[in-house]
DNA sequence: TTGATAATGAAAATCATTTTCAATATAATA
DNA sequence: TATTATATTGAAAATGATTTTCATTATCAA
């Protein structure tokens, strides 16, 4: 019986796609739902642990991928050789934010200050985009690199010798 | 003696920070300049052995690392588990053009069409940023992820059965 | 030329992620 | 509700990119 609407969009969104909701989904699902940290699959496992005790890494990798493939999560490479995942927010709306992102210590800090005109430009230019290259956008990532305050005082000592 | 200011401005860079100028970084550099690809540490290293049949991989991922680190290089990351490497191009330049990922092949088209604008914001958010945060931006990744055309079509298939 | 030390290459080690496969859970149907 | 087909799970093994180790070699300033 599929298609009840009763669930969170995201379930109907599985079901859509023919998935099954299952307790592991959910438990990732609702870890993701209540963090605002960038968390690493390994980080979602050892959370997800506590919760259920039997669930595996594994299981909690195969989630991330499916809730990423269905866009109902966003999957991030800041380079420090893990993904991350978020779950994916509506440009526009509260919890939308770009990265800066410490090339020295992989920290991570959010902003969503200056986004309205960002995310016009982004609109403007994906519209365009999508159009020349035949190319349709799922959605789009912006970060700056560079130090964060105490990484510059660090390599400052570093290159002062 | 440092500081000749004879060869190209990379190897100024190098020698300003104290690191040496050698064949594999030379022969690195080269591979890169000759590019208009997105290249990963492996292709650099197939591209090398060609001409110095005794360089080692791992050779070649230090160099990339070198000069990711020294800023001549941008490493990017995007999601298809190794890192790719370019010749940081400086914005407004010719070369320089930000990317679509197909989400579903892995192929990158690179773009640089609607940049005026687009650049022209994005320095305007690096300074805003920049103060706000405390946060010295090197540099930015723009990406777009979504379906490239051939697999808009292959996707279209799977979902209608 | 020489001496200090930075850089190299081969092999081994790491570590995130994926695959395999037998066991289990799910949802549609009888 | 019981049945059945199949999607999902978890453990262990495999994979694959990147890093580390360490003995050897190359570079640069004196």
């Amino acid at each position: 019986m599929r298609n009840r609407m009763c669930g969170p969009w995201w379930e109907n969104r599985l079901n859509d796609a023919g998935f099954r909701l299952t307790n592991p989904r959910e438990l990732v699902m609702s870890i993701l739902r209540n963090t605002d940290k960038h968390l690493s699959a390994e980080d979602v496992y050892v959370k997800a642990l506590a919760v259920n005790p039997s669930i595996g890494l594994t299981t909690v990798y195969r989630s991330l991928d499916l809730f990423t493939q269905i866009g109902v999560v966003q999957r991030f490479d800041f380079g420090d050789g893990k993904a991350r995942y978020e779950l994916n927010r509506n440009p526009l709306s509260k919890g939308h934010h770009h990265h800066l992102v410490c090339m020295r210590c992989k920290s991570i800090i959010d902003y969503n200050d200056f986004m309205q005109e960002e995310v016009e430009l982004m609109k403007k230019t994906e519209k365009a985009l999508s159009k020349k290259h035949h190319f349709k956008i799922m959605h789009h990532t912006i970060h700056f690199y560079g130090l964060c305050n105490e990484c510059q005082h660090a390599e400052q000592k570093m290159i002062d010798y």
